[in-house]
Parts: C-alpha cells; structure tokens; sequence
DNA sequence: GTTAGGG
DNA sequence: CCCTAAC
C-alpha cells in the first residue's frame, strides 16, 4: 500500500463517519461492558502486531510516509478517520489496513502536536508500546514517570493485560473494534477512562481532553461533540445515566473479569455480529450489543423502572455538566406523586366550578397548597379520569380489574366524573373536533345545570 | 403563559 | 410525566 491507496482508505473511512459516530454513542449508554470488552481487544491488537516485530518494521516506513500525510490531517485523523476505522475496515476488508492506521495515529499523535495533550504517562506508553511492542511495555512502565500513583497503577495492570493477551490469540481480529472503543471509552466511567488511557494513548489523542473524565460534552471539540450527541435526547441520557448506575455498575466487574480472560472466539463473533446487519445484534444479547441497534433497544427497559421513586435517585455525578433543566425534570419526574383521592375530588370539584381547561384557575384556587400538581398535570389526570370512568361505563364487569389498575375510584367519584364529562366533554373524547363543538354548542343550552363557568368555558371552546 | 394533543 | 404545536 502506498500513500495513494492509503488515502483513499482515510477518505473512505471518513464517509462512514457518520455511522459509526452513532453507534458510539448508544454503545456508551448502553453497555460499558462492552466497551470493557473491545478496550482489550484494543490492545491485542498492537500488541500482537507489535510482537510480531517485522510488521512493526514494516509499518516503520510507511509510517512516516504516511506520517506527512497525516500530519496535514491531524484533526481529522485524530477523530474522524479513528471513527470511520469501523466502517471502513468492515467494507474493505482489510485488517491490515486497520493495523497500519492505528499506528500511524498513534505515532502521530505522539510525536505530532497532540503530544502535548496527551497525558504524560499514556503519551508515552503508548507510544513505547507501538514501538517496541508487549516486551517493553514493563520498559514503558517504568521509563514513564508517572506523577501520579494512579497511572502507575493502571499501566501494571495493563501491563499485565497486555502480556495476557499478547500470548493469544488475537493475530486477525480487526482493529476497528478497538478503535470504537477508545472512542467510546471517552463517556465512560472514570476507571474505565483510566484504563483506556493506558491501554491506549490513541483514545487519549481522540479526546484531547478527555482526561478530566467529565462528561463529554463539556470535553469534546465542538465537531465532535455535535455530532455525537445530537442523537440522543435529554432524557435519553438522563434514562441512561440512571440505568446505568442502576444497572451497569455491577455488570461492569464481571464483564471486565471475563475481559482480561477473553478469547479471540468471543472477540470475532463479536466483531462480526456488528459487522452484520443491525437488526440481528438486538437480538443477540444485550451485553454484547455495543452498536446503534442498542440505542433503540436500550430505551425502553429502563424507563419503567425510573418512574418509580423509590429508590433515591442516584446524584448523576457523570452528568457533571447536566443542565439545570435537566436536571429539574429529573427531579421532576423523580418525586412524582400518585394521586389521591382527596385530590381527584378537588380536581373534580374544581372542574365542576372552573370549567374544563381552566387548569391554572383550578390549580391556583384549589391546588395552591401542592405545589408538585401543575394545570398540565391536573389536565392529565382529569384525562385519564375521563378514560377510566368511560371505560367502567363500557365494561362494568370488569370494573374491578380496571380499578385495580387504576387505583381505587370511587364509584361517586366515577359518576361525577361522567357528569363532568357530559357537560364538558374533553377534547377529542369521541369524535371529531367539529362534533365535539357542536356538542358542546348544544350542552350550553341543554344543560343549564352547569355552572356559569362551564357555559363560559364550552363558548370559548366553541369560538376557539 | 396556557392549553391541547400525542408519546 | 414529557414534549410540542397552537393559541
């Protein structure tokens, strides 16, 4: 390969950028586990290459060529080639390509401008590593002073990794799968961040500023942060941090046992689920999805589980930088506060009074006192009084199981509700808008019953 | 700022 | 309970 093909490869990758830019960010949320998993495939990988120390000599040269070319590109090359490896590898086929990339990266980034971002120890490290392969990453260790305790700490530990898995297996695994991961790592915990960091100074040339493990947002370039997170929604971030310290945090230490253990089996099939269609990988397994597919998937289970406050709702600390507002409907949504009786009859009676829409009114007036009742929420619960009296209306027999569902409602409360109902039919109870005025055009005379408010509120209606 | 409507 | 569009 030359520097023309190697071109050609880079812009390839760059237009499976996009692709791959999302699947990272649900992996994040989604598994951490699997980020675990890749983050020691990661180092199989250069390792392994490294070992075999003539494709390392081999790379030497185009290295540096490849190095110039790179070096216009660094930005680029530092997140979007690193991003569309994936893609880019899974079309082509070619792993070799793969390989020779991550080193160049991770040259470049050594010894290029990025250097300086890099953090000490993994800078180094990493760059050791690539150069003289698993032998010398004892050497590495030891040669990088590393200010802090921690690092130490961790380069023995990847150390060790590093020699584990070196002994294997990995000769073919596809490095794209590593890469991901680095970027992944990036919204991972800390410990996991910290792992990445010296298992690869790659993910810390991806994230130049990675190394304060807050949230992404605040870390990431602008590009990139845009494009990642795009995506997800609020809430789909704050159901993710909440399933994720709910749920993620014990799993993490099993899969990162299995990690250190893992096999070149497992890796493969791995790479190749993801490599396949999408649709196919939720089905597999949960713990082994780390792509987009998750993002769908990964919505739904938790958010059952948040809306009940049970358990005190864990300080996002990830979500360092989480938004006010975020974090105010979290809160929000947190201390959500069944309904009780004593309240639906306020409610009712406040309907009765005030008329039906008039929520601010009936909140001020009669839900002063509870402030977590907003006029929304009195609207949604007059609502779903609607439904549930509508339907004890239909399916009398099976009242008692609706009930149960719905909570104890009186049978009074249930028949003033359909009054109410009948005076003021909610929006779109039944029929058309159109029929729904005329309906109510014709309860002003029909029902003089109703309060004034009512009158008021179905004339309003009926001109809005 | 409120409300309706859909999720 | 949340979000958005319409008012």
């Amino acid at each position: 390969m030359d520097q023309e093909e190697y071109l050609r490869k880079c812009s390839n990758m760059k237009c499976q950028r996009v692709q791959v830019d999302e699947s990272c960010v649900p992996a994040l949320q989604d598994e951490d586990m699997e980020v675990e998993h890749l983050l020691a495939e990661p180092r199989n990988d250069h390792t392994s290459m490294d070992g075999s120390s003539d494709s390392r000599t081999t790379l030497n040269g185009k290295d540096e060529l490849e190095l110039e070319v790179l070096d216009g590109l660094l930005d680029d090359v530092e997140i979007n080639d690193l991003e569309g490896t994936d893609g880019f590898s899974g079309a082509c086929g070619e792993y070799f390509l793969d390989y020779e990339f991550a080193d160049n990266v991770e040259e470049v980034l050594g010894s290029g401008p990025f250097e300086g971002l890099l953090f000490q120890n993994s800078s180094s490290e990493s760059h050791s590593s690539v150069l003289s392969g698993s032998s010398i990453v004892s050497g590495v260790l030891e040669s990088t002073k590393v200010p802090i305790a921690q690092y130490e700490r961790k380069n023995d530990s990847l150390d060790e990794t590093v020699t584990f898995e070196s002994n294997g297996a990995f000769t073919n695994i596809p490095s794209q799968p590593a890469k991901v991961n680095c970027r992944y790592n990036i919204s991972l915990d800390i410990q996991h961040l910290q792992e990445l960091d010296n298992n690869r100074h790659l993910a810390g040339g991806i994230l130049t500023c990675k190394k304060e493990k807050g949230p992404v947002e605040k870390c990431q370039p602008d590009a990139l942060r845009e494009k990642r997170f795009r995506k997800p929604t609020q809430r789909y971030i704050e159901e993710f941090s909440n399933s994720r310290s709910k749920e993620k945090a014990p799993t993490i230490g099993t899969k990162t046992r299995h990690l250190s253990n893992s096999s070149s089996n497992v890796l493969h099939l791995r790479i190749k689920t993801l490599k396949k269609s999408p649709s196919e990988k939720s089905s597999n397994e949960n713990s082994d999805m780390m792509l987009p597919e998750l993002q769908v998937h990964k919505e739904h289970p938790k958010k059952e589980k948040l809306e009940y406050d049970n358990e005190p709702y864990p300080s996002d600390s990830e979500d360092g930088c989480s938004i006010s507002k975020r974090s105010r409907r979290k809160d929000r949504r947190k201390h959500q506060k069944m309904w009780t009786l004593p309240e639906v009859l306020k409610l009712v009676e406040g309907i009765s009074e005030y008329g039906v829409g008039r929520w601010t009114d009936i909140k001020r007036f009669l839900f002063s006192s509870s402030s977590y009742r907003t006029p929304i929420d009195l609207r949604d619960k007059w609502r779903n009084l609607l439904r549930a009296s509508s339907v004890q209306k239909n399916k009398r027999e099976d009242e008692q199981n609706d009930e149960l569902a719905l909570r104890p409602l009186p049978f009074n409360v249930v028949h003033r509700v359909r009054e109410l109902a009948k005076i003021h039919p909610y929006p779109r109870q039944r029929g058309s808008k159109k029929s729904r005025v005329v309906q109510a055009g014709s309860s002003v005379i029909a029902t003089d019953s109703s309060p004034a408010g009512l009158n008021k509120r179905n004339v309003r209606r009926k001109f809005t």
